[in-house]
DNA sequence: CAGATGTCAGACCAACTGATATGC
DNA sequence: CGCATATCAGTTCGTCTGACATCT
């Protein structure tokens, strides 16, 4: 039975995301996947408050006090404490980060061609509009 | 710039894949995902060497001696020494590895329903299409 | 012998657990 | 007070490194 054993949508999107991390390796990148997921939604919104880039990235509260300090050390992000709210603390780029962001999307677009070759132009806007779809969703 | 923040599709999909990460848990669907996309793909070809596993799943070769020791302990697959080329250890699933795949392909299915629940039937389609042109790539 | 395949022990990294501090 | 936010120490899990055994 070819439809017992099809793969599903969830196994061939785990599958492609693992050859994507092992490919995204920080020589490459200039930056872990796991350092340029988190700058580069910081480089989207800016003075977000810790939890809610928590639950955009999906790591858990206690793991992102950690990618920020590591990040902060680094001078890529900068912590404020929220007037409003002083129990919050929002987190914005530095111009480090900003640049550091940067280089590392330019980089992407390179590895992107290579992930996606045996795709044409239309297939990966379609792709690209599809993810992005479900995601929001 | 609208376009210099556009998050790649590389990007999307490392962040849906992580959403589905997270709520593919072993107690929801029986298993880990590690060892289900393991299982899954031995439920596709039988008798693989071990090598050739480390490949399609990007983990490497170290790796693939773990999890499989791991998967053999509970009787969920059995290795076997290739007549042809004694160097070589070929994996089969076993009837209870075959039945646990089976049960967590289903419930993999319903959480697809969950992820994707943005997508309509024919764009579930076309993203299952692209994703794997793309990793036959 | 060199090269391929598989195995394992120990180090390393990233994630989770539970406890704590502070402000609303 | 209870709840929310953030932090950290300690543990656990998964991965990687390097050494080793076996076979072609």
């Amino acid at each position: 039975m070819a439809v017992e054993h099809d793969p599903g949508t969830l196994t061939l999107l785990s599958l492609l995301s693992k050859a994507v991390y092992r490919r995204a390796t920080e020589d490459l990148i200039g930056i872990s996947q796991r350092h340029y997921l988190a700058l580069h939604y910081m480089s989207i919104e800016h003075g977000l408050p810790q939890q809610q880039l928590s639950e955009v990235l999906w790591i858990d509260a206690n793991n992102t006090v950690l990618l920020l300090n590591e990040l902060e050390e680094a001078g890529l992000v900068r912590r404020e404490r929220d007037p409003c709210d002083r129990r919050r603390h929002r987190v914005f780029l530095t111009e480090m980060g900003a640049e550091r962001v940067a280089t590392a999307r330019r980089r992407r677009e390179t590895l992107e061609d290579e992930v996606l070759a045996a795709l044409d132009p239309d297939e990966r806007a379609e792709l690209h509009r599809l993810l992005a779809k479900a995601l929001a969703g």
